[in-house]
DNA sequence: TCGCTTGCTGAGTAAATGCTCACAAAACGG
DNA sequence: CCGTTTTGTGAGCATTTACTCAGCAAGCGA
């Protein structure tokens, strides 16, 4: 029943050391001793616990300023959520500071007994989140990808986000057969015409809760990083007055989608605008700012997990 | 809606700078310049924040030789929940190791969406499980205390437990407005005839779920360490036998309630063997495996939270 | 008002941590 | 079977952390 490796260990040891330093209280070289290996070695387990994620650190404490941006952005976007955590300090990225809540958000929904189609976008916030949800049993639910998951160089690094999540929960997933971006609009109309890339699509757009990252649309655009656009098309949306993008869909500052470059070849689904069921955004940074203003301006995302200092710069923007 | 205290801080701060240091992995040196404070007050804040369970830190992999003890200690006594956590060495108490597995199980029922009656003991293991709770809304469930909150010193440090955890889920509570132990059997039956107490104690017999931690009856007991039988009333239980108690309620080796002593005295609700129900223990340490070994024999309790160490005793001893 | 206690602060320092490096064992490829 | 690459190990050392202690300010009783 437990598990197939014999007896021994392998990052059990990581896990043991991790516990006994951040629980126990212990000294490195207590651990040590303990587990009996070298102090270095006690050191590697520590660090090796905390980079595999087998250690979780979650704050428990309502801080004040926080809660005030929360109540302070939900009346002003009119959010069903809002989540607001510390800041990371200059230099840090968001994605950091947001995991855990973010992850704390989507194991609310999957705690839930009744059943939940629960879509999910992808990005290095939903990435983060993933990584930081706990393992459980959520099996009653099912996991839909709102995004294509054929990339144009063929990797599938960033589709794995749906992958994970279902195989850390156990729920069954269904991932998006079509090309995240396709060459030309009848292609990606054809994709979308099979069978199969329907029953998705059907079931991404009953989705009973969204989660989704925020892409903004300024020349450091995720988009163009991972090469799903290319710099000319970039170009062209940004003259069109694209500021951000979600689920690979890209929109202006008032949160319309646009009908030009990428948008008119988009795979997978579309999150509409007004839903009544919670479309939950996770996005911190600067640079990201204008494009979550848009987003909750037309209501594409009316829930929100973000960090202090983008709390306050959407705040200041009237 | 949010606080009380106008804007400045309390140890928000703390919550802050521990969130930085955990989270963000920062020096307290960068933490000390983020919050504008010198250095060695970013160090108190930082050990503040742990040491106030602001942050919460927890385990997040199956350590094999863990998950094996579960698994036999869950045959061997037919146990209906069973966690296992690693020990924290040689010296360190067992409270610290078992109170986050324990919150976690308690979490687990909390979260139920249907009302449940939750009933709890008192003692260390308790105070250590409540205290590493997450806060939240679990209004839908009544707590009600298995154990008499008048102390015979009249100190009601060890009674805050039920009152704390309510407060903390906010769940309505119910004391039990009893003598621990009465100095009489007479005027234990006068207390139990009063209306009031009736109700509660009809409460707690049906609770859908019974949290306890488990003593021991040795030279160390807590019930002697806490004043609430005296040394010749210990000798005269342990010449009857006496290993452990379960809310205040002892029992032998077997499992088997005792007649003498205090235990004809004793307010509150004596958990019932054999229950259909779940009854978890909360117990760690050497000196507490007769008596747990005792309580598991005569399912006085049908879960435990334990450490490695006591769950390898437990099995050892035949 | 004065002296006392209490609690907090910062400086200095011992301890603990994590990083780099050179080396060895194991895995891999030919 | 041997050379090459990869992975892991321990030692030394710079950095970071935690502890102790003396001083200082606020609160308190006289």
């Amino acid at each position: 029943m437990s598990r197939n490796e014999p007896e021994p260990t392998l990052n059990d040891d990581a896990a043991r050391a991790g516990w006994l330093y951040y629980v126990g209280g212990l000294t490195q070289d207590q651990i040590a001793t303990e587990i009996g290996v070298s102090r270095q070695r006690a050191q590697r387990l520590v660090s090796r616990a905390m980079a595999e994620g087998l250690i979780h650190v979650r704050l428990n404490h309502p801080i004040g300023a926080c809660l005030d941006l929360e109540a302070e952005l939900t009346a002003r976007f009119g959010l069903m959520r809002c989540r607001v955590v510390p800041g990371l300090g200059p230099g840090s990225d968001g994605v950091r500071a947001t995991a855990p809540a973010a992850a704390a958000e989507l194991e609310r929904f999957l705690r839930m007994p009744e059943p939940l189609v629960i879509a999910l976008g992808t990005g290095r916030a939903m990435r983060g989140m993933v990584d930081a949800v706990t393992p459980m049993d959520a099996d009653q639910h099912r996991l839909v990808s709102l995004i294509g998951n054929i990339a144009p160089d063929g990797s599938a690094s960033f589709f794995d986000v749906v992958m994970r999540i279902a195989d850390k929960v156990r729920a069954p997933h269904y991932p998006m057969p079509v090309p995240v971006i396709s060459p030309t609009p009848a292609e990606n109309a054809a994709f979308h015409a099979l069978g199969p890339v329907k029953k998705v699509v059907d079931l991404a757009r009953a989705a009973d809760v969204i989660f989704v990252g925020v892409g903004q649309m300024s020349n450091d655009a995720p988009l163009l990083k991972d090469g799903f656009v290319t710099r000319l098309e970039l170009d062209e949306m940004q003259e069109a007055g694209a500021v951000g993008e979600v689920a690979g869909w890209v929109f202006d500052s008032r949160g319309i989608y646009l009908d030009v470059g990428t948008n008119i070849r988009t795979g997978g689904v579309r999150v509409a605008p007004g839903l009544d069921r919670p479309s939950i955004g996770i996005a911190a940074g600067a640079s990201k700012v204008p494009a979550i203003a848009g987003a909750l301006r037309a209501r594409i995302i009316n829930g929100l997990v973000t960090d202090e200092p983008t709390a306050r710069a959407l705040l200041n923007r009237l």
